[in-house]
Formats: structure tokens, sequence, C-alpha cells
DNA sequence: ATGTATACGTACCGATCGGTAACATTGTCA
DNA sequence: TGACAATGTTACCGATCGGTACGTATACAT
């Protein structure tokens, strides 16, 4: 078992030595297979007749198949902030916006006929045993999650601040469940109202 | 693809013409595994194995792989409505503190160290093809839930019961999750007083 | 032209997947 | 005791799993 190949890839840098092009396709395709019908559901094969190439060129660029899963986990990881600062930064200095905004996204995609829910999330349940790549990668995603969220609780001036963090985190992740087990018309789509509810409870005193 | 089989098993019935032993031992073991590990996870050759059985005498009893996995499923079910109607029927009348009793104990579950989430809600991640048998015993699991939720969410006097009865359910799916994710310590243990916080939020006018 | 490094393709590996045919064993009741 | 049906066992199936040995094509520097 080598550890020793390129992981981190390089995806574009402009004018560095050697992109290749043939792991950004495999990891392109990695990503919407692994995400819509799971990771342990799809085979090496499937990935590489996809992304026209063979499974050699997969395996020059990823060590293995658990690290390909892991490598798509980090691209999600990457787009996941890039929404959750979009909407922190619409509203600069007001979490409670911050979170109304984000949780209004949340809801609206999980009413997408196609949602899966949050690829994080899955690939935890899909991983249970401790130390695998895929889900390291889960679990520091969703620890960042919890430690930010309970930060903003904080910034908004409620009583039990961790409480009211992870009562928002308990939320999101019922949002992202719930909305690939109920589809359209599903719990999900209640998910900023209730969280306004649960943070105008946890102001006053 | 025969469909005939005794997939509903009478376990230990006391009298009846046939108990089927090894049935019944394949299921527990299957439950375990399953639960534990996952389904996909897990072969039929390691429950065969564990049962003290072979693998034929697990395909007299169920059809497939994949109607085992429907029948532990439904096995979940049964075991998931006794703790639901034991909170219930310690507070008559009074649905507040059957979801109080019912979240306690689920707070408490999954601070174990070993718990692993709800069966249902993994299923139903572990297999997102509409129509799969496994997940739909955990659709229909959780649409009761949903509908018991909000009939409760009704009882309690809430003035948007649908929107109660949903939020409920997203901090329980959020705690199966989270309790999985983060373990001991993590925001599952706070699903009670949550829950609690967002009823008082809903019913007041 | 020729070395050298790198990316890619053909063909294959052993292991395991879910599932089955054919046969032996057992319990039950006439 | 004999007949029958249910259960258990041995041995195997084709397909697919993740992964690899090894030869080939291409680009650039000398």
């Amino acid at each position: 078992m080598r550890t020793d190949k390129n992981i981190e890839l390089t995806i574009s840098d402009g004018h560095a030595p050697a992109p290749p092009k043939a792991a950004k396709k495999i990891l392109d395709v990695a990503y919407d297979l692994f995400y819509r019908r799971g990771i342990r559901a799809i085979g090496v094969d499937e990935i590489v007749k996809r992304a026209g190439v063979t499974k050699p060129s997969l395996y020059r660029s990823f060590p293995s198949k658990d690290e390909l899963a892991a490598s798509y986990l980090r691209q999600y990881d990457l787009e996941f902030w890039e929404r959750f600062d979009e909407a922190v930064n619409a509203h600069p200095g007001d979490p409670r916006a911050q979170i109304r905004a984000f949780l209004t996204r949340v809801g609206k995609r999980t009413q997408r006929p196609d949602y899966r829910g949050c690829g994080m999330t899955n690939a935890a349940v899909e991983y249970p045993e401790r130390g695998h790549p895929a889900r390291l990668v889960s679990e520091a995603n969703k620890q960042e999650l919890r430690r930010r969220l309970r930060a903003m609780a904080a910034a908004m001036g409620a009583q039990d601040a961790d409480t009211l963090g992870d009562g928002l985190l308990l939320l999101i992740e019922g949002a992202y469940i719930s909305g690939q087990l109920f589809g359209l018309g599903g719990p999900a789509h209640t998910v900023a109202r209730n969280a306004d509810l649960l943070i105008e409870a946890s102001l006053k005193k």
C-alpha cells in the first residue's frame, strides 16, 4: 500500500508543471456517481468507463478507491463551505440572518427531485468503521460545522449557545436526511422556519 | 424471482405446526450485522457463517438478500414502535411529556459507544434507488412517524401543528445521524432540550 | 536520432459477490 | 415401520469486486 501518490490534485493551476487531465475527469465522474448513487454502490469499473479512461489511469492518480472517495469528499467540503460562506457574507454581523439565509437555501435544495442529501453525512453512514479515509473527511467537516454554528449561536446572544448551536446542527442534519427520505413536500422544507423558532426561543430570557 | 416464500416469520408461536429455527437465527444475526456495520457492507456468507448455518438455508427462508434486509427492517420497525409507544403510554393525554420522554431516551441511546443511528435511516441512505425492498420499509416507517408527530403537535395546541411536527422530525433525524457521527458528547444529547424549546416557541401565540 | 520521463491501454489477478443444483438428514404422523 | 416433507449440507455457478504487471505512445531535451 503506497501512500506517496498525488492525492492532492492540482486542478488547473494555470502554469504549474503538469496538469493531469485524466484525474480531473475521473474525480468529476466519481463525484457525480458517488453522490447520486452512493460510494459502495459504485465500482471503479463504472467510474473509469464513464470517464472514458482505464483503470490504471485511476490508480495512478488515486492510491485506492477509498482515497478516491476521500478526494470526492474533500471536493464536496470545498463547495459546501462556499455555499455556507456565501450565506454568511450576505449578512455581515447578523448571524441570525446568516443562518436564515443558509437554511432557506438548504430547504430549497432538499426539495429538488434529484436531491440525495449531504455527501458527507451519507459517506459517514456508508462507512461506520472508525478511521476510514472517507469517514475522516466527513467527521472533520461536521466538527467544523458544529464549531461554527456554536460560535454563531454565541454571537446571537443565546442563553445557552452550545445547546442552540447543537440544535441548529440537528435541524440541518435532519433536513439533509429528510430531504432524501421524503422528497418533495417533506419535512425538510420547514427547516428555516423551525430554526428561526428555535433561535427565538433560545434568545429571550 | 419468486415471491411466495415465508417472508413473514412465525417466530416461536408456541404450538403452531412448524417453527423454523434456522430462519430466526439468520434474522437475528443479520439484524445485528446489518445494523452495526451496514447492509451493503455485509455479505450473505458472513451472515450464514455467524449464524452457524449454510447459504441454502438462508435462501429457503428469504427470497434474496434484499428481502432479508427488508425483514430486518420490519423487525426494526416493530421494536421502534415498541419504544415509541412505551414513551407515549407513560404519559397518557400529555403529548408534550410523551415527546420529552421519547427524546430523552433517544438522547441517551445516541451517547452509547456502539450507537449506529437509526437502522431505517441508514438503510434509506444505503439504498437511494426508489422501490428497493429495504427502502420501502424505511419510507413507510418514516411517513408513519411524521403522521404521528404532526398529530401530537396538533394535540399540543401548536399554532402550526404540521410545522412543529416536521420540526420535531428534523430534530429526531438529526439526533440519529449526529449520534453516529460525533459519538459521545455530540450534539445529539441536546435533542430533548432543543425539542422542548421548539415546542415552547410553537405554542405561545 | 536517441535517451528519458510520463501518461495511457491491454490483459489479467485472486477474492468475494449473490445465488443455486443435487444430495443427505431429520422429524412427524399414519 | 414406512412415507413424506421440511430442513440442512457439499460443492459449485457466472459476475463483479478492487487492484496490478507490463507493454505502448507521446513529448521534450540532448
